[in-house]
DNA sequence: CTGTTCGCCTAACGCTGTTAGGTATACGCC
DNA sequence: GGCGTATACCTAACAGCGTTAGGCGAACAG
């Protein structure tokens, strides 16, 4: 078996990648060292290096995953069917997802660390999961593509004020059917 | 004049708050060093402790400032009057504001410095500044909390799709007036 | 059994925010 | 005008940061 030690070296880049998760989630996004993720994983800081280039290396492969469970999150949904019905259950989808983890929305949605731009490979990933969030509006009616960035902003604007001003609550959570109302009311579903 | 010393100390700390804008406008909200800050006033690192406590009240500092300039932008606006246009004013104005400097905007309205949290003194500007709005929006009959939740979801979230997907644009600003015709459709301004 | 590659280490660099301690200047007062 | 004090700044230094260089033992390939 050629590749024991490359399946061990992917182990191990798994392993930091949830090492830093846990702290992101726990201290925020830019709220941890390299130090703090070898000890995590029983290294000393400079031996992340032969795992990842550097810490935006580390970023760039959160950034990627975190896009990859979006993906997964957006095509465990329906397609098709009542557009009110599959319109709230991916309102809520991305609400949830966006939620669930602040510090993985805050790299995957804003730009907030400093220097960091996702590699060609992440941002491709990051488009082929809003080409399939479009196809899952498209299959309901919702095609025309300025009715699908309001629908981004709407609810990225929703989630994120939910996340900054109620974070314990559910006051911008309440929000999500009505705004379903009122989007469908403005922007009817084609046949 | 037992101030000349006091309004000099003052000044300085302008100084010091202005150059702190310019570079996080240029490189990032947490993209600058104290010691840029200090060789941008001609001081060395240390002094600076002379006029803020530490970085953090650097920040604390400027988050009151970017909120007495969004209170101003919110005073400068016309109340009462024709609904349409006046949310049309002010959701331009808010927008305006928003993307005009995307530093300001994260240290206003994102929680993306690790352990920044505001002063109890900015926090209750940020509170007066969001009673203003609700009192313009009130001043055409958007009295419902709900509504002026949904408000701010809405305009931030057009606002920061804005900055963060397409900077150089006008993608989602243009998606300003039919977000205020959808808004209106569905919350018909009381009398 | 030998040579190479891999996985991890320690030491160290220049940077960061921050503290301690010193010195010259500018002020309030007699 | 001279004196004592508070102020405005400095240098030196610390621990922690991301990162590089170089070394050593274990695991592998032939």
């Amino acid at each position: 078996m050629p590749d024991r030690r490359a399946r061990r070296h992917e182990a191990t880049r798994q392993e930091i990648l949830a090492a830093a998760w846990q702290l992101a989630g726990e201290r925020g996004l830019t709220g941890w060292s390299l130090r703090e993720v070898a000890d995590a994983v029983g290294m000393r800081a400079p031996s992340l290096y032969g795992y990842f280039e550097n810490k935006d290396a580390i970023y760039d492969a959160m950034f990627a995953q975190g896009y990859q469970q979006l993906l997964e999150a957006v095509d465990g949904l329906p397609t098709a069917g009542d557009p009110r019905t599959v319109l709230q259950d991916v309102a809520t989808a991305f609400f949830d997802f966006y939620v669930a983890d602040p510090a993985r929305s805050q790299l995957l949605f804003l730009r907030v660390i400093p220097g960091f731009t996702p590699s060609e490979g992440s941002y491709d990933l990051a488009e082929r999961t809003l080409d399939r969030l479009r196809e899952v509006l498209g299959s309901v009616g919702i095609n025309r593509p300025e009715a699908v960035d309001l629908w981004t902003a709407v609810f990225t604007g929703l989630a994120s004020q939910q996340v900054s001003n109620d974070p314990d609550g559910d006051r911008w959570a309440r929000l999500i059917e009505p705004s379903v109302e009122m989007f469908l009311a403005s922007e009817p579903p084609a046949a």
